[in-house]
DNA sequence: CGGAATCCCATTTGATACTG
DNA sequence: CAGTATCAAATGGGATTCCG
C-alpha cells in the first residue's frame, strides 16, 4: 500500500499520514509557519534538504492544498511558497510537535576529541 | 542522512521529525490514546499494517522513550504496549491531526461502475 | 533563480512462511 | 501469541548537471 493510498482510508489518522507522513513535509510546513518563501530561501532554511525533495514535497503539498505556489513573471524568475488556510490550521500543531520535543529533549553527551 | 540522525539536529522540529517521521507511527500512538495494546490487537486495530512493520516501529518507539513493552511470563505469551509519560504527551497533538483532517476532507467521488 | 532530468543508493514497507 | 526470517518491491533521498 502506498503512502497516498492513506488519503481514502476510513480512519482520519491514516489520511492525515497519507498527506504528512515523511520526514520533511512537517519541517516545510513548520518553516513557512510565520512567513512566506522562496524556493532558494527554504532550501538554506531547512538543513539538509536537497532540492529533489524539496521540489518534490512542495508539488504534492501543493496538490493537497497545504500550500500555494505563486509565480512571479519576473527575470530573474521569483517563486513564493506560503500556507493557505488548510496549512496554516497545521501552525499550532506543528509548533506543539517541536515544543514536544524541546521538553524530553536530552542533550547527547559531548564527544571528548 | 538518515531519519534517525534527526535526532541531534540543531532545530526542534526535525528531532521530532526523527522519532516521528514515518507513516506509521504516528498512527500506532494515536492507536494507543486511550488503552493499552496487544501485538496482537495492534495488527488487527491498524488496518494494512504488516507485522513487520509494527515490530520494527514498536521497537524504536520503544528506545525513543514513548511507549513501554510489558512482558507476561505466560503461555501463551502475552505483550502489553502503553504509552508512557512522554508519549502520553502526544496524545492531544495526534488527536488535532486527526481532527484536522476530518475538517478539511472531502469524501471522494463515487466511482461508477 | 527555480527548478527539471538523470543516475544511483538507502531506507522503508510489504507478503509470506516459519518458530518458541 | 508474538514475534523472526526471508525475500522482494516501492519509496525516499542525494549528487550532479542542465535549462529557460
Amino acid at each position: 500500500m502506498k503512502r497516498t493510498d492513506f488519503k481514502n482510508c476510513s480512519c482520519a489518522m491514516q489520511r492525515s499520514m497519507g498527506i504528512l507522513g515523511t520526514r520533511w513535509k512537517p519541517i516545510i510546513i513548520y518553516t513557512l509557519r510565520d512567513r512566506k518563501a522562496r524556493f532558494g530561501q527554504l532550501d538554506a532554511l531547512i538543513e539538509n534538504i536537497s532540492r529533489k525533495v524539496l521540489t518534490s514535497s512542495l508539488k504534492e503539498l501543493e496538490e493537497d492544498g497545504i500550500i500555494l505556489r505563486e509565480e512571479f513573471k519576473e527575470l530573474p524568475p521569483r517563486v513564493e511558497y506560503a500556507l493557505t488556510e488548510k496549512g496554516k490550521a497545521l501552525i499550532p500543531i506543528m509548533c506543539q510537535l517541536a515544543k514536544w520535543n524541546e521538553e524530553y529533549y536530552e542533550e547527547p553527551a559531548p564527544l571528548i576529541l
